[in-house]
Formats: structure tokens, C-alpha cells, sequence
DNA sequence: CGAAAATTTGACATGACTCAACTGGAGTGG
DNA sequence: CCACTCCAGTTGAGTCATGTCAAATTTTCG
């Protein structure tokens, strides 16, 4: 189980590891199963863990004053979760995120991972996620910004096809931030074209 | 000139500075004055440096097809500004950054900013600058699918209320994603309560 | 003062939301 | 195997939020 994540490291890093590195990894993450429906973090909560996703599909999602669900992030294998505020300033979060089908991950907390920092190989991974996390996140805001819902629909089409296989299509328009109705026409339209 | 930034780095550290780790970053930050209206970086060419801004304003944001300008972010003194994409990838960048105000910056380059994260002042400070641009990117786009525009605005007033001393209404509403004509509704809606 | 930029206002168009109804699976228990 | 329920997706009608375009007004600044 933890194959995949030594695996993700070295794909995810120029720097060698050490069979000590791989063992220190191992030792600290911990393996948890997640069933479709259970949260891993639910909103008011410090988040304790950063999770690594060997296998299944999670969400992250608000709720406003009115309770509807608005989702911020998708997730499937090989996919780090936590949320980053809560996670390093050891706040109560504004998130919940929860599990879409029965799912594995291995699980680390804020000290475990401030130790693996010290190991070159999972520092530059560190680095590199961030750079990834920042470049995507920019996009998206710059789409909400710049580009209309339906283009927003095929930008995201295109950058992650496999979300739709995995998500029913109202996660997806939460996630660009319209309604299922809408999404619904949307396609709809793209389609009569 | 440059002790705005040595300040700006104790500040937002907790590891000490020696005076060679003073010298040598004071070394490698070129100043430069920005008139209003040009530009530090155009769309298209790669984000040669990262500034951090001494005195002035700047923004940063794409034109769409139609040409009209969306304001990714806003600066004042005292931040970084840079196409984190294109200065980290060395791909051409889809933003523009230009000074709204006559405008003087610290600029570093690639190589010396990877050369400072050996500095371990530096190098904190960069890990913190990464975890609140994230924790602020995060928030942003939770704003865009959940809040409406009215309350994007109030919240932007309360986290950053000098913005609006120092930029023109139109470009805050852009880069809350409305029109100006909007923002001035939305206004005096406010304002009539 | 005069020009340019910023803001406001009005009329109208359009995109998106809401609510409700309906359709079509997928899974479940009798 | 069928009836039932749950969930997802679609569709329609009406409403609301926001955009567009044009004009008027106010502010800024040389």
C-alpha cells in the first residue's frame, strides 16, 4: 500500500532516496480506509492530517449560511488532501472533506511531516506540489475572473477528463461554481453543436 | 532602499540573519523604478524576475479575446510580485504586470533566488510567503463559488481596505470578477442601508 | 481652465438561479 | 424477478443578478 506513495516520491523528485529514507516514510504515514460518505476532516475541526490517496475519490466542500454544499476540490489516487490553512496554523476549519467512493490513505501529521521535510527527495516533491498547487490556482482564479461558465466547463473538461468519469456532473458544477441545472444546459448546447 | 526588504524578511522569519547573509542578499536585489503604466512583465515573454516592491502599486492580469483586461491581483509596498508559473517553469506568461503608480522594486532573478533559499532566513521566509499565498488563493476561490458579489466585495473591504485608497473602483471590480458598473451598484446598495 | 479618467445612472439584454416536475438508472428488499 | 426508493440528470417557467451600451456627472491632474 504505501508502494505507490515511495512510487509518487521518486516520480515526483530528482533526488535519490536512501532504503533508511523509504523505512522512515513507511514508518510514519498510516494507513486508513475512508468509506464512501465518512469524512476525513468536518468543518470547526483542526485538520491533524495530510492524506496521500492510494485509491478512491474524495471531495472538499463548504457549506454556506443557506446549506448548500459548494465544492472547492476534487481528488482521486495520487492526489494530496488536507486543508493547508487549518493543517499548518493549526485553525479550526471553514471545510469539510469527505469521502465520494470507498477509499485508501495513507495518513501524515503536521510534526511527521515537518521531520520528512529533512529528507531531500520528499523536501523537493514538497517544493514541486507547492509550485503545481500555485500554478492551478492561479488558473482557476483567473478563470472565474476572465472566462465564462461554459468555457470554464471545457477548460476543465480538457484538463481533467477523467473527473467526469468519477463524479456525477453536480460536484463538477459546484466545482466550477454554477448550478447543476446550469451545467446541465450547458451541455446540452455544446453538444447541439 | 534595501532595508525595506532586509526588514520585510526578519520580519517574516524567525531564523537570525548574519551580516554576510545581509551583504550577500542586498547583492543580488537589482533596484529599479517603474514609471506608471509600464511594464514589468508583458504577455508572452518568460518572468525573468521576482520583485518585491518598495514603494508603489502594481497590478497583474490577462486580456481576454475580446481585449478586455481582468485584474488577477493587486499589489502595494511590501509584496512579492511575479508570474510564479512562468518565473519557476520558464514558460511564457499569459500576464501582464505593470505599475499603476511610479513604482521602485527590488528585482531578483532565478538563479539568485534559488542561491538565497541556502540562507535560512530565506528560505523560511519563503515557505511562509507560500503557505499564505495559498491560504489566500484558497479563500479567494472559495469566494467565487459560494459568496455573491456583494459579499465578495464587503469581505474584500475588511481584508484590504487600503486597496481602495490606492486603486481605482474599476480595477477592484475586476478583480472581485464584476463589471464596474456593478461594483458601483452593489455601492450604493451598500451605502443606502 | 481643460482634458482625461473614473464613476454613476438608465434602459435593456442575457446569463444564471430557483423551484418544480419529470425521466431514467442503480441498488435493495420482498 | 418485480416494485420501490434513491440519486442523478433534464427540462420548463418565472425571477433575479449581472452584463452591455450609451450618456451624464464628477474627479483628477497637468
Amino acid at each position: 500500500m504505501h508502494e505507490s506513495l515511495i512510487n509518487y516520491i521518486e516520480r515526483h523528485s530528482t533526488q535519490p532516496m536512501s532504503r533508511e529514507d523509504i523505512e522512515q516514510i513507511k514508518s510514519v504515514f498510516l494507513p486508513k480506509k475512508i468509506r464512501k460518505k465518512q469524512y476525513l476532516l468536518q468543518e470547526g475541526e483542526v485538520c491533524k492530517y495530510a492524506a496521500f490517496i492510494v485509491k478512491g475519490a474524495m471531495r472538499q466542500y463548504s457549506v454556506d449560511d443557506k446549506g448548500v454544499e459548494h465544492v472547492v476540490q476534487l481528488y482521486l489516487e495520487d492526489w494530496w488532501v488536507t486543508d493547508r490553512e487549518s493543517f499548518t496554523m493549526l485553525t479550526p476549519s471553514a471545510f469539510n472533506i469527505d469521502a465520494w467512493e470507498d477509499t485508501e490513505v495513507l495518513l501524515i501529521s503536521k510534526a511527521d511531516s515537518v521531520e520528512l521535510m529533512k529528507i531531500p527527495a520528499f523536501n523537493e516533491m514538497g517544493r514541486i506540489l507547492d509550485d503545481k498547487h500555485s500554478f492551478s490556482s492561479q488558473k482557476r482564479i483567473n478563470a472565474f475572473i476572465s472566462h465564462s461558465a461554459e468555457q470554464r466547463y471545457i477548460d476543465f473538461l480538457t484538463a481533467y477528463p477523467e473527473f467526469l468519469q468519477r463524479f456525477p456532473q453536480h460536484l463538477v458544477a459546484s466545482y466550477l461554481g454554477i448550478t447543476k441545472e446550469t451545467l446541465s444546459r450547458i451541455r446540452g448546447q455544446i453538444i447541439r453543436k
